[in-house]
RNA sequence: GGGCCCGUGGCUCAGGUGGUAGAGCGCACGGCUGAUAACCGUGAGGCCCUGGGUUCGAAUCCCAGCGGGCCCA
C-alpha cells in the first residue's frame, strides 16, 4: 500500500484512540518487550501511586517522565521490566470506606460492621479505584504491565513484607517499647513522621505560675517558677520542669510577686529594662503588636530584677503543681526543676514544662531522671480518671477549663493566642497529640551509618537531591515506629506469649501454616481479622497470640523492591532484576519512598535497591500555588486530554521546565506545543500530499537515481545533531533539553526552512532526480523526527509512522516502538550548519532592505551584493549561491571584501582650507566634485597628498584637507547583517518588471485557485483580459505563468470560465477567469 | 531555628565547567502566503532579587541578606 494522503488536520483525539486500539489489538506492547527479552536488562521499579481513585496532573507527569525514559531504553535495546505498582493498604482508604458505611468513630467499625465486612470494604475499594486510575493511565499511553501489577494487599506481597520484619527482628533491629509517639486521637492510631502535616493553627499561649515549695527572696511566699505553653492539655501530666544549666535565670519582682525565668527573656515578657513597664499582651513574637508607645502600654508594671542565678543552681527545687486540686493523682508525684539542654532562649521563659508522658524530649528527661510516665489521656485523645475532674473531656476541648482554673488559683500570669506551625494527620487532618504508648519500632538509629553509606552508591539527579537533600533528612533519622492500631493493612507478624513473654516473628505463610495450631487454614487469612485468630504455640506450653497492631503502610512500599517479585519465596525474578537502575518521584518522596526503601534494603539486604533516583518536582497551579481540592486549582489531566490530547500533555510536561523543578501548570503554554504539532502535522501533510500524488517510496529508487542539494545535507545534518542531543538528554534525565530541541527543529529548520526551500522543487510535474532529492530528504527526516519523538508522543509517531513508513517498508517493525534507536552521526557537517545560518541572516537581511525600498519581495533584483571583511560569509555565499538566489530573489549573487559601486564624494575640508586658500575654496570643490573619489582616495593614501590645478593656480591638498562621503548608487538599498552587510540592487530593468507582473499575475492566479478549492494537481485553463501593455509586460513570461499555476492554456481575451475576478496590479486593471481543464 | 531548591523583559522559561543577555507567548506597526486557523521583518520592553567578595572580566563562582516554595524541628 502507498503512502497515503495525510487527513489535513491533526485530530489528536481519534489518532490516540486509534493507536491505542492497534496497540492493544495486535499485543504491540507486549511484543514490542519479547523483541528485547535477550538483551541486557535495564530494571526499573515503579513508585505504587496510592489507590485513592482518580490521577492527578502530578501522578500523570510521574507516569510520563518514567515511560519516556523506558520506551526511550526499550528503542536503545534493553530488556525493561515495568511493572506497575499499586499502594492500597492504609488510613486513606479506611476513612473513604468509613464515610461510605456512615462510621465516625473506631469503635463502631468492631461493634457495628465487623473488622472482617470492614476489610472486604476496604479492599473492594482499592480494587475499583486500581481500575478507574489504570485507565486513566492507559489514556495517556503509558505502557506498563497493567495486567499483572504488584498490589500491596497480594497476600505473596505481605509475605515479603513479613520476611523483612522477620529479617529487622534476627538483626535485633525490630522492638517493643513504651515511647512517646506522635498520635491522632480521631484515628486512634500511631503516626510516622513521613504521615504528618505540617500547618498553620491557632492555640492557647499561656504563662503559668508553678509556685515553689520554699520560696527564697519572697517574704509573703508568693514566689514562682514562670512556665510557657501552647498546650494546656499537658499541664495535669506536668512532672517537672526543665532549665538549661548554663543560662541566667532571674527573680523579677512585679507587684507583690516574684518571678523566676530566664534573664534573656524578661524583657520581651515584662517590657524593656529603660522603662521597667510590663506590657501585656505582646509577650512573643508570633503575636507582638507594635510597642513603640513603650510606658502606655496597657497594663504597665514596674519590675525589679532581685537577683540572677545560673540555671543549675536551680535544679532540684521543688515546686507544687498547679492544678492539684483538681487532679489528686498529682498531689502523690514529687515535682522538681531538672537541668535540660533542650531549653532555648528563642521564645517562653526558658524554664519549660516537662509532661513525660506527652512529648519526646520530655519522655528522654523523664526516663533519665526516673520520673513516672504518667499518661492521663487515652487512645481516643480523652482524659483517664488519673485526670481527675477533666476525666472524659477531649484533651483539646479541656484547654479552656484548665486555663479557667489555673487563673481562680491565679496562677495564670497571662493568656493569649499562638499562630503556629503544628502538625496534623496527614489523612483526616486532626491535629496531632503526643501519647505515650507501646508501640514496635524499627531501629533505624542503629543502621543510619550504614544507610549513608548506601545513599553515596546511588547516582542522584540532580545530585543535590541525594547528596544534600536526602543525606539531610537520613542524618536526622529516628527510629520508625511501625506499628498502627487499625485494620486494612498488612498485620505485623508477631505473636507473643501470654505466659511467658517470648516473641516469634513469622516470616511466611508456610512459617506461619506449620506453626499454627490450626491446619485448616485456607482463602485470605493473612489479612485481619482472620489471622488475628491464629494461635501458635510456645516452647513453655503457653499460646501465643499475635499482636493485633497492622503495618505502617510506607513499609508496604518500602519493601516494594524484592516483595512485587515475591522474594524470597521466589528467587529467580528477584536475581534477574534486583537491585533497580532506576527509579523517580516526587521530591516528597524524600521522607516517603525513597527513604522506606533505603531503610528497608538495608534491614533485609544489606543494601540500597535502587541505582539511580530522578527526583522530580510539584505540579503547581498557574500562579505557583499547590492544586489542592480547597483552592478549588487542580487540573485534572483528563481534562487537558479533552482539549489537547495525550500527546501534547506529554510534551508540554516535558518541556515546560527542569524536571526537577516544580512546575507551573499553564494553559496558554499548552497552546505553543499545540502549535508545534499542528505544524508537524502541515509538515506531513506537505509531505504526504507530494509524495502520494507521486507515488513515493522510498525502496523505489537507489542512490544514483537522486540528486541532493546543499540544503538536503544541511537539514540532514541538523536533524543528526538533533538525534544526538535528544540521544544524549533522554538517556541523562533532562527531557526538557529533549523537548526543545525538538521544537526548534520542527518549527526553525524543518517547517520555516526546509520546507520552503525546497516548494519549488515538488512543485516540478516530471519524475527528475532533483525532486526525487528532495521527497527522499524530506522522508528520510520525517522518519527520523518521529523516531526520535516517539517516546515523548507515541501516539501521533505511530500514526504518522504507519502511513509513511510502515506502508512502504515492508520489512520495518510492525510499530514504531520496535524500532530500533537509530541515527547517523557521519551526516553531522558543523560547518554546513553554519554557513545555512550565515545564509539565513543574509536572506533576513535582504528583506529588510527591500523593506526600506518598499521594494516586494515577490519582484526579482537583479544582483545582491554580500560583502565582509571576514572570510566566513563569503564562503558561505559562495557555496549556498543557490539558496541564496532563490530566497533573496535575486539574479545573482556576488561577494566582495568592499562594495566595489560605492561611491566616494570629495569635498574640501573649510576647517583647513578656509584660512588658507580663502576664496579658491568653491573652485577646489568643483574640482573635487568633477573628480573620482575614489582615485583621488587612493592617491591620497599612498601619496600622503594631492595637487588640484586650478585656472592660476596649483594648490596641493593634504589628506586632512579633503572629506570623502560615501554615497550608494541609485537603486541600491544596504542591510547589516552579523558578521557583515549586504547590498541590494533594486533597479528595475524591463525583464526584471516584465517578470515582476508575471509573479504578480501568479500569485492572483493562485489566490483563486485557491477559492475554487481546487486540488493541487489540477490543471486549469486560464483567460486574461487586460491592457495591452500589460499583455505587452506578461506575454513573454506565459510559459513561466502556465507552469507555475498548472494552466494548459493562458489566453488574452474576455472569456468567462468558472471563476472570475478583477484585479489592479500596480496601475493596471485586468480580469482573470478560470476554466477546470 | 535547620536543610534543600528557586528568584533572568508584562507572562512562561533557556542560559554544564565565568567572556559583549536569549527564546516563545503577549503588544504595536509593516510585509508574505497553494503545506502552514501558518510565517517573516521592525519596534517597545532587562540595575539577570539586593549588597559584598574572587577575577582582566560574574546572570554564571564564593559570602551575607531579602522574597517564594518544599521538607523538617
Amino acid at each position: 500500500m502507498p503512502i497515503q494522503e495525510a487527513e489535513k488536520s491533526y485530530q489528536s483525539k481519534k489518532i490516540e484512540e486509534q493507536v491505542q486500539k492497534f496497540w492493544e489489538d495486535r499485543d504491540i506492547y507486549q511484543r514490542t518487550n519479547q523483541l528485547r527479552e535477550n538483551e541486557p536488562k535495564y530494571s526499573f521499579l515503579d513508585g505504587p501511586p496510592y489507590c485513592s481513585g482518580r490521577i492527578h496532573l502530578g501522578t500523570a507527569w510521574n507516569k510520563i517522565i518514567k515511560d519516556t525514559h523506558l520506551r526511550f531504553k526499550s528503542m536503545n535495546g534493553f530488556s525493561i521490566r515495568r511493572q506497575a505498582g499499586w499502594d492500597t493498604h492504609g488510613l486513606p482508604i479506611e476513612h473513604k470506606v468509613e464515610g461510605l458505611l456512615g462510621l465516625t468513630s473506631k469503635k463502631q467499625i468492631e461493634t457495628e460492621i465487623g473488622i472482617e465486612n470492614f476489610i472486604n470494604q476496604c479492599r473492594q475499594f482499592a480494587v475499583e479505584n486500581k481500575a478507574v486510575m489504570t485507565e486513566q493511565f492507559q489514556k495517556i499511553g503509558i505502557w506498563m504491565d497493567w495486567d499483572d501489577p504488584y498490589v500491596t494487599f497480594d497476600p505473596k506481597y505481605m509475605e515479603s513484607c513479613w520476611w523483612t520484619l522477620k529479617k529487622a527482628n534476627e538483626k535485633d533491629l525490630l522492638v517493643n517499647d513504651l515511647r512517646v509517639i506522635t498520635w491522632c486521637p480521631r484515628c486512634e492510631t500511631a503516626l510516622a513522621m513521613a504521615e504528618i502535616d505540617y500547618e498553620n493553627k491557632d492555640d492557647p499561649s499561656i504563662y503559668v505560675k508553678f509556685p515553689l515549695e520554699t520560696p527564697e527572696v519572697a517574704e509573703n511566699g508568693k514566689e514562682f517558677v514562670l512556665v510557657w505553653t501552647t498546650t494546656p492539655w499537658t499541664l495535669p501530666a506536668n512532672m517537672a520542669i526543665s532549665v538549661h544549666p548554663d543560662f541566667d535565670y532571674a527573680y523579677v519582682k512585679v507587684e507583690d510577686e516574684v518571678y523566676i525565668i530566664a534573664e534573656a527573656l524578661v524583657d520581651s515578657l515584662f517590657g524593656s529594662s529603660e522603662c521597667n513597664c510590663d506590657h501585656g499582651d505582646n509577650a512573643h513574637s508570633e503575636e507582638v503588636q507594635g510597642d513603640s508607645d513603650c510606658c502606655g502600654g496597657e497594663g504597665e508594671k514596674p519590675y525589679e530584677i532581685l537577683k540572677i542565678v545560673k540555671g543549675s543552681e536551680l535544679e532540684g527545687k521543688s515546686y507544687k503543681h498547679p492544678l492539684t486540686d483538681e487532679i489528686p493523682q498529682q498531689k502523690v508525684f514529687e515535682h522538681k526543676i531538672l537541668p535540660g539542654d533542650h531549653v532555648t532562649l528563642t521564645d517562653g521563659t526558658g524554664c519549660v514544662h516537662t509532661a513525660p508522658g506527652h512529648g519526646p524530649e520530655d519522655f528522654e528527661i523523664g526516663k533519665e531522671y526516673g520520673l513516672p510516665i504518667f499518661c492521663p489521656v487515652d487512645e481516643a485523645g480523652l482524659f483517664k480518671d488519673e485526670a481527675g475532674k477533666y476525666e472524659g473531656q477531649f484533651v483539646k476541648d479541656a484547654d479552656q477549663g484548665i486555663i479557667d482554673d489555673l487563673d481562680i488559683h491565679g496562677l495564670l500570669l497571662k493568656a493569649g493566642i499562638i499562630n503556629h506551625r503544628y502538625g496534623f494527620c496527614w489523612r483526616c487532618k486532626t491535629p496531632i497529640i503526643y501519647l505515650a504508648t507501646q508501640q514496635w519500632f524499627l531501629k533505624i538509629t542503629e543502621i543510619k551509618d550504614q544507610m549513608l553509606s548506601e545513599l553515596v552508591k546511588v547516582k542522584w539527579v540532580p545530585s543535590w537531591a541525594g547528596e544534600s537533600r536526602f543525606r539531610n533528612w537520613v542524618e536526622n533519622a529516628r527510629d520508625w515506629t511501625i506499628s498502627r492500631q487499625r485494620y486494612w493493612g498488612i498485620p505485623i507478624p508477631i505473636w507473643s506469649c501470654e505466659d511467658c513473654g517470648e516473641i516469634t516473628v513469622v516470616g511466611s505463610v508456610a512459617e506461619l501454616k506449620e506453626k499454627a495450631v490450626e491446619d485448616t487454614l485456607q482463602g485470605d487469612f493473612i489479612h485481619r481479622p482472620h489471622v488475628d485468630d491464629i494461635i501458635i504455640l510456645c516452647k513453655c506450653g503457653g499460646n501465643m497470640k499475635r499482636t493485633p497492631d497492622v503495618l505502617d503502610v510506607w513499609i508496604d512500599s518500602g519493601v516494594a523492591g524484592w516483595a512485587s517479585l515475591h522474594y524470597p519465596q521466589e528467587k529467580e525474578l528477584f536475581e534477574e532484576w534486583f537491585p533497580y537502575d532506576f527509579i523517580t518521584e516526587g521530591h516528597d518522596q524524600t521522607r516517603g519512598w525513597f527513604y522506606s526503601q533505603l531503610g528497608t534494603g538495608v534491614i533485609a539486604l544489606d543494601k540500597t535497591p535502587y541505582q539511580k533516583v530522578l527526583m522530580h518536582g510539584f505540579t503547581l497551579d498557574e500562579d505557583g500555588r499547590k492544586m489542592s481540592k480547597s483552592l478549588g486549582n487542580v487540573v485534572e489531566p483528563g481534562e487537558v486530554i479533552e482539549l489537547y490530547g495525550a500527546d501534547i500533555m506529554r510534551f508540554y510536561l516535558l518541556w515546560a521546565n527542569k524536571p526537577w523543578d516544580d512546575l507551573k501548570f499553564v494553559w496558554d503554554e499548552l497552546k505553543n506545543v499545540s502549535k508545534m504539532f499542528n505544524i508537524l502535522w502541515n509538515v506531513y501533510v506537505f509531505s504526504t500530499t507530494y509524495m502520494a500524488l507521486d507515488n513515493f517510496s522510498p525502496e523505489f529508487y537507489t542512490e544514483k537515481d537522486i540528486k541532493l542539494r546543499d540544503e538536503d545535507y544541511w537539514i540532514l545534518s541538523r536533524i543528526n545533531s538533533v538525534a544526538q542531543e535528544v540521544s544524549e538528554s533522554l538517556d541523562s534525565l533532562f527531557f526538557h533539553k529533549a523537548t526543545r530541541s525538538i521544537n526548534h527543529f520542527i518549527l526553525e529548520d524543518l517547517s520555516r526552512w526546509y520546507v520552503r526551500l525546497i516548494r519549488g522543487r515538488t512543485w516540478v510535474e516530471k519524475d527528475d532526480p532533483d525532486k526525487l532529492g528532495a521527497y527522499h530528504t524530506l522522508y528520510i527526516v520525517l522518519e527520523l523526527l518521529i523516531t526520535l519523538m516517539a517516546p515523548i508522543a507515541p501516539h501521533i509517531t505511530e500514526d504518522i509512522y504507519q502511513n509513511l513508513v510502515r506502508s512502504v517498508r515492508m520489512k520495518h517493525p510492525e510499530s514504531i516502538h520496535m524500532l530500533e534507536w537509530n541515527y547517523s552521526p557521519e551526516l553531522i557537517n558543523p560547518e554546513l550548519e553554519a554557513e545555512m545560518d550565515v545564509a539565513r541572516e543574509i536572506i533576513e537581511a535582504c528583506a529588510r532592505a527591500r523593506d526600506v525600498a518598499r521594494y516586494k519581495l515577490r519582484w526579482p533584483v537583479s544582483e545582491i551584493i554580500v560583502v565582509s571583511e571576514d572570510e566566513k560569509p563569503l564562503k558561505a555565499a559562495k557555496s549556498l549561491e543557490a539558496v541564496l538566489k532563490e530566497q533573496a530573489n535575486t539574479k545573482t549573487v556576488v561577494t566582495a571584501s568592499e562594495f566595489p559601486q560605492l561611491k566616494l564624494n570629495a569635498t574640501p575640508n573649510r576647517k583647513t582650507l578656509g584660512p588658507r586658500l580663502r576664496q579658491d575654496v568653491p573652485l577646489v570643490g568643483k574640482e573635487l566634485e568633477k573628480a573620482d573619489g575614489m582615485e583621488l582616495k587612493h592617491k591620497l593614501d599612498s601619496e600622503g597628498s594631492i595637487t588640484i590645478e586650478l585656472a592660476d593656480k596649483s594648490v596641493e591638498l593634504s589628506p586632512e584637507d579633503v572629506i570623502f562621503e560615501t554615497e550608494l548608487p541609485e537603486d541600491v538599498v544596504s542591510a547589516e547583517f552579523e558578521g557583515g552587510s549586504v547590498f541590494v540592487n533594486t533597479q528595475l530593468t524591463p525583464e526584471i518588471l516584465s517578470e515582476s507582473m508575471a509573479r504578480e499575475l501568479i500569485r492572483r492566479i493562485q489566490d483563486m485557485r485557491k477559492d475554487m478549492d481546487l486540488d493541487v494537481e489540477a490543471h486549469i485553463k486560464v483567460s486574461v483580459d487586460c491592457s495591452s501593455e500589460f499583455k505587452a509586460l506578461v506575454e513573454k513570461q506565459m510559459e513561466f505563468v502556465g507552469h507555475e499555476v498548472r494552466a494548459e492554456k493562458i489566453s488574452f481575451n474576455a472569456e468567462e470560465g468558472e471563476y472570475t475576478k478583477e484585479w489592479k496590479i500596480e496601475e493596471h486593471e485586468l480580469t482573470v477567469s478560470i476554466f477546470k481543464a
